[in-house]
DNA sequence: GCATTTGTCAATGTATACATTAATGAATTT
DNA sequence: AAATTCATTAATGTATACATTGACAAATGC
């Protein structure tokens, strides 16, 4: 199941790259001048760099004058701000969903994420879980109809994404985060848009407590 | 007094047509082919083009595939998504700036950019008056420390800017506005969590409506 | 032994070359 | 005349060439 579109030799170098970075099979620190990088993928530099250039943009990796590019550490400082972001967008983004009152079958998306979870919790299979959480938030975006705010915020998840993978087998089973789901679709559900705002802002406000506290307590000021 | 840096040939490219677009001097529509834009620069594609990139990152630009590169349009509803981020991301910012009960003398870029702004009415200055209200949102950004969330926002900032320097002298003079400017600040300066936060979230609100109004009233879906 | 200088090397930044391919319009067919 | 085919043109996507310049190490001076 390869996701390499064979549209261009930039968008397969990008789709490459941003894999590689997202599964952390590039870890963060990892350094590599361009000539090296276009030679593991097989094509010149050009179309790598404009690769390269995208993803900088996206805040992944940083190219550095004469050192090649580097995938981008994750720092602490990092997640902070990323976190603080979300709790102010992804609120937002459920409490004007929930003002519209959706249909349940238009949040389905949200309950079949949910569900997904849940089942993969009882199993005990984490990685299930966060590919569900990513959906969720995903979807939840998807829903609210803001394309820039969906782009955007899908960056910010990416982001994330790298550290909740190294950090996810490091606490406990993630059991109160994925009751918060259900609360917030039955919040969204219900119309409530007080409470679809308060319980996802709490929600990223304690994913941010939980990953900063984890990241502190191993002296992890980066990964 | 040239902005250009001699840096690179990249930066430069990417300064110079920023500032054009900015200014509406390549007028939202315009659109010309790779070539044509390295020769009225005075350099290769290949620069060219890595700022075409990036510019087509912040969304300023869009690259067709065999026509060219192309100015992108104002359109209502990117207006309307940009307003919406704004109005969920300023009010978290100001609030948490108020929850730290900043000095006065922090506040000072906020101050004297208000005064500017009132200054700038008095003599009917609207492009004073414009710059300084930038001024006083970048400042706000500034001071609330998240780095990355003030990049983002500066972005937004920018694609609202082109709408806003056409649509300025549209309206009536922006009297009100400013007015809230003062609010803001009083309560920032006060500590009013709830009260920053509300007024700067209808603040945007009512921005928007106005613009979008007049762009339904002119016809202007698109700029 | 340490600091300074110099020289080599390699990576980037930029220019240029080239193949591919969409778009345009001319030519042909019906 | 309309539709279709074909040829031409030009822009992109990619590769490659090349000059510049920082990094590193060897060599030199102290």
């Amino acid at each position: 199941m390869q996701t390499a579109q064979k549209k261009s030799r930039v968008s397969d170098a990008y789709a490459k790259l941003k894999q590689e970075i997202r599964s952390n099979r590039l870890p963060p620190g990892y350094q590599a001048p361009e000539p090296e990088i276009a030679l593991k993928l097989g094509m010149s530099r050009t179309p790598v760099r404009e690769a390269l250039i995208r993803l900088e943009a996206e805040g992944l990796v940083e190219l550095i004058p004469r050192r090649g590019a580097r995938v981008l550490p994750i720092q602490a400082e990092d997640m902070k701000e990323i976190y603080e972001i979300l709790a102010a967008l992804e609120p937002d983004a459920a409490a004007s969903l929930a003002r519209r009152k959706p249909s349940a079958e238009e949040l389905e998306p949200l309950i079949a994420s949910t569900q997904a979870m849940e089942d993969a919790l009882a199993s005990d299979d984490l990685d299930a879980w966060a590919e569900a959480d990513d959906v969720f938030h995903r979807s939840l975006l998807e829903l609210h109809g803001n394309r820039r705010l969906k782009d955007y915020v899908e960056s910010l998840f990416d982001q994330v994404h790298r550290a909740r993978m190294i950090t996810l087998r490091l606490r406990q089973v993630p059991k109160r985060s994925t009751e918060e789901h259900r609360e917030i679709v039955d919040a969204i559900m219900a119309g409530d848009v007080e409470k679809s705002h308060h319980v996802i802002r709490e929600h990223r406000q304690r994913a941010a407590r939980e990953l900063l506290s984890i990241l502190k307590s191993y002296k992890l000021p980066q990964l």
